[in-house]
DNA sequence: TTTGATACAGAACATCGTGTTCTTTTACAG
DNA sequence: CTGTAAAAGAACACGATGTTCTGTATCAAA
């Protein structure tokens, strides 16, 4: 890729989470991160095509890079012991805490839709193998769906209560949620 | 209250409604409103100060509507009785079940960050009264909004999955809700 | 080092949705 | 019947979006 647009690209990024840490993405114009990226207008439209597009490549970066290794990992480690799936929630936890400085400003708000949704569809992969089929009354969706919710939810309280240690979200989350005890 | 401005009020909740059904909220424009409506620009911000203001309005009645009546009646039931408490929960959703034709496009996208809000303060107001304090090692607060998010959570499922009744939503609600049973 | 391709700057522009301001007309309540 | 208030309707300013153009700077490959 060419080193120019390796710049660009990064400046727009930077420009843009640093923007979330004072401000709601709706609030964030366009203009706002083309002057703080120090581009022109015209550049930013050829890298993405709309402000949306620049959130869904965030969001893409960001569990890519949160998720990637926790799924090599899936077909060495046994989930239906609860000490490795509670290891590997841990560890979703901390590589989520490196992005912390701009998550609370991307979890909610009209960003919130797009990044839970990506966040639901990784979750989704991972706790699929984990929640055994027929365990339940309630369709197996609705469990599923259920749990996923339970840990982003889990996520979003994290962001407004940064106190915490990754592990002791994991306890929070697993004494609260049914399914995996 | 005059006539007129009864007419036109329900007018504009009549448009948005039912734009809702077939248009997310972000799609639809003050314009389509008034069109629909068949009043003037100026009389629709003369009742609502922005689109926003309407979408507020709205959840305003929706609530007080759904939540009435049950809190009545939470000075005469027992909630420490689970038989009590799934009664009102199994309320709450018949209420709800009487906006259902337009709630789906309420509860997603733009809108439905505003819905939660207003839903997520009554649930407070009714679940902190049954959660006990403190049965939990995690924060009461984490707990308390633990089970408002499964709640809120279920009912957007539901909106997705409308072949079920009342009863059946409640049932799967109890569970997989921990910290009722 | 030259050269052709491509990314960038910058300004101008059309478009769209918002919310306001004005005047005129209509409907209400007492 | 009459004063008051609501509604119609058109015009407007504003702000943000996304596009189009020309000229310049930078890259990578010959």
């Amino acid at each position: 890729m060419d080193r120019r647009q390796r710049k660009t690209r990064d400046a727009i990024y930077s420009a843009f989470t640093n923007l979330l840490k004072t401000e709601p993405y709706s609030k964030i114009t366009v203009q706002e991160i083309i002057d703080i990226a120090d581009i022109g207008r015209t550049t930013f439209y050829a890298h993405f095509e709309t402000k949306d597009d620049l959130l869904s490549s965030l969001c893409t970066e960001i569990f890519d890079h949160v998720f990637s290794e926790d799924l090599k990992k899936e077909k060495t480690h046994d989930f239906s012991d609860e000490h490795d799936t509670r290891a590997m929630v841990t560890h979703v936890l901390y590589h989520l805490q490196e992005h912390m400085d701009y998550l609370p400003g991307l979890v909610t708000g009209e960003s919130g839709e797009t990044f839970m949704f990506f966040f639901k569809q990784h979750l989704k992969d991972l706790f699929s193998a984990i929640v055994p089929k027929s365990a339940y009354n309630a369709p197996y969706d609705y469990v599923l769906n259920h749990m996923i919710c339970d840990f982003a939810e889990t996520v979003r309280w994290w962001t407004a209560n940064r106190q915490y240690t990754p592990e002791e979200i994991s306890t929070f989350f697993f004494e609260t949620t049914t399914s995996l005890n």
